[in-house]
DNA sequence: GTAAGACATATTG
DNA sequence: CAATATGTCTTAC
């Protein structure tokens, strides 16, 4: 099997060390701000199951800066970055890319999404498909809530507070 | 290859 | 509140 070289780049922000993966593809993994630089890199390799990890930030230095306007309050957009999302299902695949095109400061419930994805009926599959989204922010897996307005979940017990405030701060924008 | 259970839900009574 | 429908994944045979 060929080698698949990852590249990464971690760099800090108003919120904390964040930072992502790419391959030749496109994007793969996103990770949100962490307190230390170290517990991002963790996560990478964590996700990934592979050491092949190359520090190099060249071609992303846009998406670098956009991530930190983003955790200053600025409205940014992803949608022009490509991904690689060649480890999931067609329907994962058109939930992710649906769910990309939600725009700042709009939400869904995740049965619009599943509506919006061409499974009306499919809000739960909808919900485990966010919680393995690889690319939070990017895929703004945050802007997806339940229908009767509550939040609904977001990865591990701490990240529930991350999506509060992620929501917080888009509904701030100037 | 099949079957049962788990899910970041929604709808109905 | 409880029950159930729903699409996909994981795990265990």
């Amino acid at each position: 099997m060929l080698e698949n070289i990852f590249k990464y780049a971690i760099f800090l922000t108003a919120w904390g060390w964040a930072g992502f993966v790419v391959d030749r593809k496109g994007l793969r993994i996103f990770v949100l701000p962490e307190e230390r630089k170290k517990d991002v890199l963790f996560r990478m390799r964590k996700e990934l199951k592979c050491n092949n990890l190359f520090e190099d930030n060249k071609g992303w230095e846009s998406l670098i800066k956009k991530v930190k306007e983003y955790f200053t309050g600025k409205k940014v957009d992803f949608i022009d970055y490509q991904l690689n999302l060649d480890n999931y299902t067609n329907f994962q695949r058109k939930v992710l890319q649906m769910v990309k095109k939600i725009s700042y400061g709009e939400t869904r419930s995740y049965k619009e999404a599943a509506e919006a994805a061409g499974y009306p009926r499919a809000c739960r599959a909808v919900g485990n498909t966010m919680r393995y989204n690889p690319l939070p922010l990017i895929i703004p897996c945050h802007r997806v809530i339940k229908s009767d307005g509550g939040l609904g979940g977001f990865s591990g017990k701490e990240g529930i507070a991350l999506k509060r405030k992620m929501i917080d701060l888009e509904s701030k924008v100037k």
